[in-house]
RNA sequence: UGGGCUGUCGCCAAGCGGUAAGGCAAUAGACUUUGACUCUAUUAUACGCAUGUUCGAAUCAUGCCAGCCCAGCCA
C-alpha cells in the first residue's frame, strides 16, 4: 500500500515530473539556492532552500549553493559563512556544490561582448534620474533613450572604456534593448552592466563594471546547468526578462534553464524580511544575528528548535503561489513532537507557593527515584530530595475549587510526581487574604514505586523540596511555550530569569548535572514546555518588544 | 486607473469535471504518576461573489470583488 501523504507532489515538482517525461533536458535536474551574502538566512530562506534542494533529492539531481554576490557595496564574507554554517546546520549540506557569481564575471562580460556584437544592447548615457523619468510610469509607456541607436561598434568601444575605468560610476550603463513601451516594467529597456567604485570582497578590485540580477541570474543558472530555477514569487515578473537574456545567448546555452515561482511565507509574530532584520540587528534593538526572538536560522536555532523540527515544519506547511501566514503554533508544535520522546523531562516551578507535610518529620530528608522522560525509559531516572517543607505551583491550589478542578484543594488528596499522595489539610493566609502556606499530610503506603491501589488521585503535581530547589542558573529566555511568539509583545521570559521578580526554581538535582550539559541540549519542563542551555543570555536583562513593534509599524505606513 | 499573480474551515493545505484529504489551533470525552502526552469525537451542503456550459463544477467560460507584486545604475 502507497503512501499517500509521502507521495504527493507539488505544483513545482510536477512541472520537473512533466520536463523529465518530456526528455527537456540532456542533464540531470539541477537547482539552486542563490541568497546574496548580505544577512544571515532565517526560516524564510530555510523553506525556499527546502523546496529546491528537497526537489533535486527526490529527482535524484544535484543542488547548488550559489553566493548570488554581484554588488560589491552589500556583501561580505562574514554572510558567506554564517549561510553555509547555518545550511548545514539546518540540514542542508551543499556539500561541494558551492559556487560563487562572483566567478563568472568574466564569462559574462565575455558573453555580454556577444550581446552586444548582435545589437541586443547599448551603452546608455542618461543620469540615473533622466533614466527614471523615461522609464515611463505603471501606465504610461516609457521613451527611448537617444543613446538606443548607437552603432554596435561604439557600444563596444564604450563598454570596453566602462570596463577600462574610464568612466565614473553612473556616468554610463549598459542596457538590454528590449521594448520601452512593454507593459512590464522589468522590459523596459532595463540596466544590465553598471559601473561600481567598490572592493569586491572576493573579486577584490579586478572590476569596475558588475552586471545587475536580472542579467546575471540566468546566465549564472546557465552556466552551472541548473535546469529548474525555482525562487519566490516577487521574480513571476522578471521572467520574461530572465528568458529574453537566455533566447539572446542561446548560441551558448541550446538547453536554458527554466526559472518557477513560489509564494513566501510569514510566521505570525516574526519578522521574516532581511531588510528589517538587518535593521533590528544593526541598530541595536536585538543582541544580534542569533537574537532568540528572530527568525533567523542562529536564532531558532538558540532558542531551541531543532533541525528535526525545522524540517517536519517545512514539509508540513506545504508550497503555494500565494503569500502564506503560517502560525507559529505550527513550528512549536513540531518542536514539541520532536523532543517529546528524546528531552529529559524535568521540574520547575515557575510561581511557588510552600506547602508544609505536617506529618513528615522535621529534618528528614530522602530521595526519591523520578523517569527522566515517561515515554522513553532508555533516559532512565534520577533521584530527587524530598522533605517536609515543599514548593509548589501557585495555580496548582485553589482555595474554594471551581467546578471541574482536581488538583490541590482543602481535602482533596493527589499524587507528588514520583513521591508520595498528600492531602491538603489547610491553608495559611497573608494580610491581604492570599494563600501563602498550603498544610498538607502526606502518607506514606503511597511512595511512589510501591505499587499502591488502595485509593486512587485524580491529578499528579510537579513540585521541588524547599531546601533543595534553586533558583534557576540556566537561562530561560529560550523557553518555549505554546502561547508565546517569535518577536511578539507577549513573550515574558525575562521575568523568568529576574531575581527581583518571579523566579523559576527547577529540579536541584538536575541543576546540577546541568554542569555536563552542552549548549544545545534540550529540555523539556512537565507540563511548561521546553527549553535549552543558552549561555550567552544575560540574566535580568529585559528587551525592549515596544520599540520593535514599533519599527514594523512603521516601516509597513512607510512603503 | 497598465501588467502580473493569488483567493478551499481561525491558520497552513490536498484537490486538476464526478459529488470537499490531512496538519496546526479549538471544543467535548476517554485514558493518565500532572489537566502534559496519547486516543476518540466534533468543526466548510461548502470551495471570494455572480452568471453561464454540463447529467454533473471547487475544478471549464465570462463578468465582478478582494489581496499581493512591479516604475533600483538592489537582489
Amino acid at each position: 500500500m502507497e503512501n499517500k501523504a509521502e507521495e504527493t507532489v507539488n505544483f513545482l515538482e510536477r512541472i520537473i515530473e512533466d520536463d523529465l517525461l518530456q526528455n527537456a533536458y540532456h542533464r540531470p535536474v539541477c537547482t539552486r539556492f542563490p541568497p546574496e551574502p548580505n544577512g544571515y538566512l532565517h526560516i524564510g530562506s530555510l523553506y525556499a532552500i527546502n523546496i529546491n534542494y528537497s526537489a533535486a533529492r527526490k529527482f535524484a539531481g544535484k543542488f547548488n549553493l550559489r553566493l548570488d554576490d554581484t554588488n560589491p557595496l552589500k556583501e561580505d564574507m562574514e554572510y558567506v559563512n554564517s549561510i553555509i554554517e547555518d545550511m548545514k546546520w539546518a540540514g542542508f549540506d551543499p556539500g561541494e556544490n558551492i559556487f560563487y557569481g562572483s566567478d563568472y564575471f568574466q564569462k559574462i562580460y565575455d558573453l555580454t561582448i556577444r550581446l552586444i556584437e548582435n545589437g541586443q544592447a547599448f551603452v546608455c548615457d542618461l543620469t540615473p534620474e533622466e533614466l527614471r523619468l523615461s522609464r515611463g510610469s505603471l501606465t504610461a509607456p516609457g521613451v527611448d533613450s537617444p543613446y538606443r541607436n548607437r552603432s554596435v561598434e561604439e557600444n563596444l568601444d564604450l563598454f570596453r572604456k566602462m570596463k577600462e575605468g574610464e568612466f565614473l560610476p553612473g556616468q554610463k550603463v549598459l542596457r538590454a534593448k528590449i521594448d520601452m513601451a512593454s507593459p512590464n516594467m522589468n522590459m523596459r529597456d532595463p540596466a544590465i552592466y553598471r559601473i561600481l567604485d567598490a572592493t569586491h570582497y572576493r573579486a577584490g578590485n579586478e572590476w569596475r563594471i558588475y552586471p545587475m540580477y536580472d542579467y546575471a541570474h540566468p546566465i549564472q543558472d546557465a552556466i552551472e546547468g541548473i535546469t529548474h530555477s525555482m525562487c519566490s514569487i516577487e521574480f513571476k515578473d522578471h521572467r520574461p526578462l530572465y528568458e529574453w537574456v537566455l533566447n539572446a545567448l542561446s548560441f551558448e546555452f541550446p538547453e536554458p534553464p527554466k526559472q518557477r515561482e513560489f509564494g513566501r511565507i510569514n510566521i505570525t509574530g516574526a519578522i521574516t524580511s532581511k531588510r528589517y532584520l538587518r535593521q533590528l540587528v544593526y541598530e541595536g534593538y536585538v543582541d544580534g544575528w542569533d537574537d532568540p526572538r528572530l527568525p533567523t536560522v542562529k536564532g531558532l536555532r538558540r532558542r531551541g528548535y531543532t533541525t528535526g523540527s525545522i524540517h517536519s515544519f517545512l514539509k508540513g506547511i506545504g508550497i503555494s503561489r500565494d503569500m502564506s501566514t503560517v502560525d507559529i503554533s505550527m513550528l512549536e508544535s513540531c518542536l514539541r513532537d520532536d523532543l517529546k520522546a528524546k528531552a529529559p523531562a524535568v521540574m520547575a516551578v515557575l510561581d511557588p507557593i510552600e506547602a508544609v507535610i505536617t506529618n513528615y518529620p522535621e529534618g528528614e530528608e530522602e530521595l526519591v527515584e523520578v523517569e527522566n522522560n515517561a515515554e522513553n525509559p532508555e533516559l532512565g531516572t534520577r533521584m530527587l530530595p524530598f522533605s517536609r517543607n515543599i514548593l509548589l505551583e501557585r495555580e496548582d491550589f485553589m482555595e474554594v475549587p471551581e467546578k471541574g478542578f482536581r488538583r490541590l484543594y482543602i481535602g482533596n488528596e493527589v499524587r507528588l510526581k514520583g513521591a508520595y499522595f498528600i492531602k491538603c489539610v489547610g491553608v495559611e493566609k497573608d494580610e491581604e487574604g492570599k494563600p501563602s502556606k498550603i498544610l498538607c499530610t502526606y502518607d506514606p503506603l503511597t511512595k511512589s514505586g510501591l505499587n499502591f491501589t488502595e485509593r486512587k488521585v485524580k491529578a499528579t503535581l510537579h513540585w521541588l523540596s524547599k531546601g533543595h530547589a534553586i533558583p534557576s542558573k540556566v537561562n530561560l529566555y529560550s523557553r518555549l511555550l505554546a502561547s508565546e511568539s517569535i518577536g511578539g509583545e507577549d513573550v515574558n521570559w525575562s521575568d523568568l530569569v529576574d531575581p527581583a521578580s518571579k523566579v523559576s526554581l527547577q529540579d536541584a538535582v538536575v541543576e546540577e548535572s546541568l554542569a555536563g550539559a552542552k549548549p544545545e541540549d534540550r529540555f523539556q519542563f512537565i507540563r511548561h514546555g521546553y527549553f535549552v542551555l543558552d549561555m550567552k543570555a544575560k540574566p535580568g536583562e529585559r528587551l525592549d518588544f515596544n520599540r520593535i513593534a514599533a519599527l514594523k509599524d512603521t516601516k509597513k505606513k512607510g512603503s
